[in-house]
DNA sequence: GGGGCTTCCTAAAGCCATTAGGCAAATTCC
DNA sequence: GGAATTTGCCTAATGGCTTTAGGAAGCCCC
């Protein structure tokens, strides 16, 4: 019987791909299992539940867009910062929407501490800083943009403004 | 034996009210049989599937909250109106949290186009008529508003802005 | 080449969704 | 008031996903 060579790693990307295919809540250990080829009882060595695997993704997740928004904010400042961010975000929704979804996923408060939600704030903290903006302004700004960002992105992401959704609207 | 007295009307009031207690990805047909101390099969005389229940659930609530968004509406204008319009969807969020992701629910269109989300759509654009703005930035308007908005009280809801899921923050 | 760790499998139990078919209660009609 | 009919809930059964326990085969190193 030839390996299949699992690893959480391994499994944890190729549940982000599959996130991205058939949306983030049809992720499932068993439907994982089958792209590997596999029994579904052999994903508990490397992932402890079905919740362990969708946290897994929502990290991965929250570290790419971390890394992709960090880079595009390298250099610049004010209003070309944050239209960058914008597009980041906005981009990676569309490019990847099951991972997006992910990155959406309750996390316990400690995973999110440990998790790159941290550094999210922190870039958004960065871009404002060009404003000016005084404590506790700041923190009602990143709010904000975060509340703009997401509502956008998730707007758009269900039913591209179709009206195929969206209470709000 | 006693009959249990069930109609859709009544299975869809329980479920938006087991979505306020346990969260509306919580909320199955099992549960809800169990709530009503009937067998899990008797439902299905009710109810089409899950999915049917879950959208039954969405247009309720879509419905209650564009009730409650008219009345703070009624008599109001300008930024008066603008903010007993966030009030709303801020207390609904709060007081009842499963309806309201219930009223995220992602609906065909032709479900979506027969609900309440229509009328939502026509509000915010009352209130905007009094910023006299014409189209496409009316459109434009009525979109950010509804980013501005959800994107808010989800983020307030996902964890009352303690860090706890919202990645954008 | 034989331990020993690791990887994957078989087996099994539990919960959820859903369908088909049956019996009894409520309603309707004479 | 009772017979016929409709309706409501039940039993039974299938199939999928999750998760645990324990077994066997692959791999590594001496």
């Amino acid at each position: 019987m030839v390996r299949a060579g699992l690893t959480t790693e391994r499994l944890v990307r190729a549940g982000a791909e599959l996130a991205d295919e058939v949306g983030f809540d049809q992720v499932t250990v068993s439907a994982l299992a089958r792209r590997f080829d596999v029994k579904t009882a052999s994903l508990y060595s490397h992932l402890k539940s079905s919740q362990d695997l969708k946290t897994r993704i929502a990290l991965l997740a929250l570290a790419e867009l971390a890394d992709r928004a960090a880079e595009a904010l390298a250099g610049r400042a004010g209003k070309d910062a944050l239209v960058a961010f914008a597009d980041v975000y906005r981009d990676y929704a569309l490019a990847h929407p099951g991972r997006y979804t992910a990155a959406r996923y309750p996390l316990d408060p400690e995973t999110a501490a440990a998790s790159a939600g941290v550094r999210h704030a922190q870039l958004t903290r960065a871009i404002l800083r060009g404003y000016d903006l005084a404590e506790p302004d700041q923190t009602h700004a990143v709010r904000l943009l975060g509340s703009v960002f997401h509502g956008y992105v998730s707007l758009e992401a269900a039913g591209g403004f179709s009206h195929s959704a969206p209470p709000l609207l």
